[in-house]
DNA sequence: CGCGAGCTTGATGCCGATCAATGCATGTGG
DNA sequence: CCACATGCATTGATCGGCATCAAGCTCGCG
């Protein structure tokens, strides 16, 4: 695949209807190391799609658990609030990955999910997929494989709020970021942000003039260039150090 | 169940075997709703224990997957490490609770689980939880939603970590230690820290001489009595409205 | 008894929060 | 098409919470 810039949002039909033996994602979400057979019956399975605006929620905190939903196209983010109004970004969501896994253990979702533009998801019924990841050990394995990385993720988000420092931070962020769109086809270099500055300070435990001056800091080193959301990595070396060799 | 304070931990032999059916965690752990017949396959597949001394480590970042373990007596902590050295706890555990879950992802482990007393882990061989749990719809759900939760969890520390003070962080640690306890038939209102001040700095994201002036803080202000490791807590209500009303 | 790990407490400094003003892009209605 | 509103981002000045550095203290244990 030849990268390539991320392209603007398009509206999309729920009658364009992809099945997941064909979807071009099909190496990054649930269907991967499936059988023909397995992914035969997957594809019946995720029958319906659903549309989402930019700015709509696919699921609120409290809403029933009924279903899983992969990400098709667009872009999310998930938040936890506690009860006295603070809210958390726990996560952002692309293509390929999956959100809901938060309602599994109490019937009924634990955080909001966000269109961060305009989207469109693959609803996976739950109990479907469990009856179907009894009769198919692959998929039950890639769904259990899923699950772990999640917690390991967030681990990762834990490590990243206990114990670095902003610089540290961000820099963890967009590296995670570009990576991700990496392996999705689009450019290592270049990216453009589906999310506010302050979406981004409450995901990284910082304020969003905290981010706006790294920002201005990264670019002043000579390691990023910034315009808006617009973001262009100059220096990959130099964040790499930033992350880990973080003493010097 | 009569609450009692925390008991002094005890050496385990390897011999004195208790099957899952007649366990006395059965409803904190991973049989929870199961059927007789479940039940005793349970009981079949986890046929060995282990003991852990306090210090020693349960399993290490890198080490291959094979089991889960689930705390029978003692406890443990887990932490994850960055390359340049800094640590995070990321998480106690309890009797009842289970270990290993980050390693199903990569077939590998990506954190430290170590004893912080004497103890006594069964162990749950991968392979043949998903075997069992393909048979039986009950254990799957149930490891299905144990892993959910897990992530919840995780996605509250990332709250906490995120947007909260050094004293709501120690009042939320506290009142969740205690209810966790409390579910296990021990006082709510009593209890022996099982790590030091530095484990809990770590995994609250403070220094430990943070958290060792907040303790001393809450004792002035009647919250709680300290003697070292032993916490009583003297006023619940302020503890909660530390952690909620955190505007005040 | 004396050692050492862990805990407490104090003094000081820094990083990021807060408060505030301005800039910039997009969109809308007159 | 301009004027204005709005949402988001940038930048500066100041403040405060927690980290850091440093010194004793406590308690269990060889």
């Amino acid at each position: 695949m030849v990268a390539m810039t991320q392209e603007a949002p398009r509206p999309h039909l729920e009658s364009f209807k992809v099945a997941c033996s064909s979807c071009n994602l099909r190496e990054l979400c649930l269907p991967v190391g499936l059988s023909n057979d397995s992914l035969d019956r997957l594809d019946n399975m995720v029958a319906t799609r659903r549309n989402v605006s930019r700015g709509d929620t696919l699921f609120r905190a409290g809403d029933g658990f009924q279903s899983l939903f992969a990400v098709r196209t667009g872009f999310f983010k998930t938040s936890v609030s506690s009860e006295d109004g603070r809210d958390q970004v726990t996560g952002f969501q692309m293509a390929g990955e999956l959100l809901g896994l938060d309602g599994i253990g109490t019937d009924s979702h634990t955080c909001d999910a966000i269109a961060l533009e305009d989207s469109q998801v693959c609803v996976i019924p739950y109990s479907q997929l469990e009856d179907l990841s009894r009769e198919f050990s692959e998929l039950q394995r890639q769904f259990h494989r899923i699950m772990s990385r999640e917690i390991v993720r967030d681990h990762g988000v834990m490590l990243l709020l206990g114990s670095m420092r902003a610089e540290e931070r961000l820099a963890a962020f967009l590296l995670n970021l570009t990576q991700r769109l990496q392996a999705r086809g689009f450019s290592a270099s270049a990216l453009v942000l589906r999310m506010t500055r302050e979406e981004i300070g409450s995901y990284l435990g910082l304020k969003l003039e905290t981010v706006s001056r790294t920002f201005s800091k990264f670019q002043d080193e000579g390691i990023l260039e910034v315009k808006q959301r617009q973001i262009r990595i100059l220096d990959q070396d130099k964040l790499h150090n930033l992350v880990n060799g973080a003493t010097c």
